[in-house]
DNA sequence: ATAAAAAAGGACATATTTATCCGATTTTTA
DNA sequence: TAAAAATCGGATAAATATGTCCTTTTTTAT
């Protein structure tokens, strides 16, 4: 569904936002241990997320990523943008490059539907409050 | 959200349907010219598709590709799976291995029920279905 | 000043997916 | 019996995704 990247980018921005709340910048190092991903892989994509403005870094000792708590408006819909591009979200499922109401391919109304909960569901997702399930307990990121 | 191949799958395997109501039979050539695929790479994902008894084949002059029309009960589930297998009906959405229930990462209940709708869609759609609504033009595989 | 800690960025390496090529095999027709 | 039409199967190539390594830049602490 998402791509690995796109995997680590949300386990890693979420990793971020639980730290943020207790006002900790987190390194590389620590974010790639805590969600278990390849570390210089993870960099790449917490570069792109830093340049799109949806984390914080700041370099030198006690530097490392971090978010703006008090923004609590970026919501899962970004994440993914910023690195799997719109493609989940618009492409056509059978890879038409001409599909659409007018000229739908045989899957497009379902389609359009089961999209639908998946745009829904990663546009109401703020990383706060999915943040706060992995606070209170109720999920996980590791093991 | 489905690989090339499953893509290129599902639409030969439903111009093939097209063509076995009619009692002809595809040649890989008239196949991969009508849904605009690479010939080669179509060849590989029919033979998956002959050797999983979705789709049938014969070889020499007159031979090709055809699905036995009065077997209605390929479903496009059985064409996804033996194409990209089962993890897009239970993988974790962020990759996880331990991701249940009882365990959930924070997106795993609203992927549950987006996937349910997948599922249930992949399930419940018939090939003969799907290439009946191509017959009359209320849906398209080209252009 | 200097050393250490951290992100940034470029170049490279590996794995997977996508795609091509070519010969072998099977079957039909002439 | 030979030629043609078709799939089958293996090897290879190209493209993309994933992953690593190393140097540079910035900041902080000593």
């Amino acid at each position: 569904m998402f791509s690995k990247a796109c995997e680590y980018g949300i386990r890693a921005t979420l990793f971020i936002a639980q730290e943020s709340k207790k006002d900790r910048r987190s390194s590389l190092k620590e974010i790639a241990r805590e969600i278990d991903s390849p570390g210089a892989f993870t960099a790449k994509i917490l570069q792109k997320l830093v340049q799109k403005n949806i984390i914080n870094s700041i370099k030198g000792p006690h530097g490392g990523f971090f978010i703006q708590t008090e923004n609590n408006t970026i919501m899962l819909s970004e994440i993914v943008e910023a690195i799997d591009g719109d493609h989940i979200m618009n492409g056509c499922a059978l890879g038409l490059k001409k599909c659409s109401e007018d000229h739908p391919c045989p899957l497009h109304f379902d389609f359009v539907d089961i999209r639908g909960g998946l745009k829904q569901m990663l546009k109401t997702n703020s990383i706060m409050e999915l943040s706060s399930k992995l606070d209170s307990g109720t999920s996980f990121l590791k093991i």
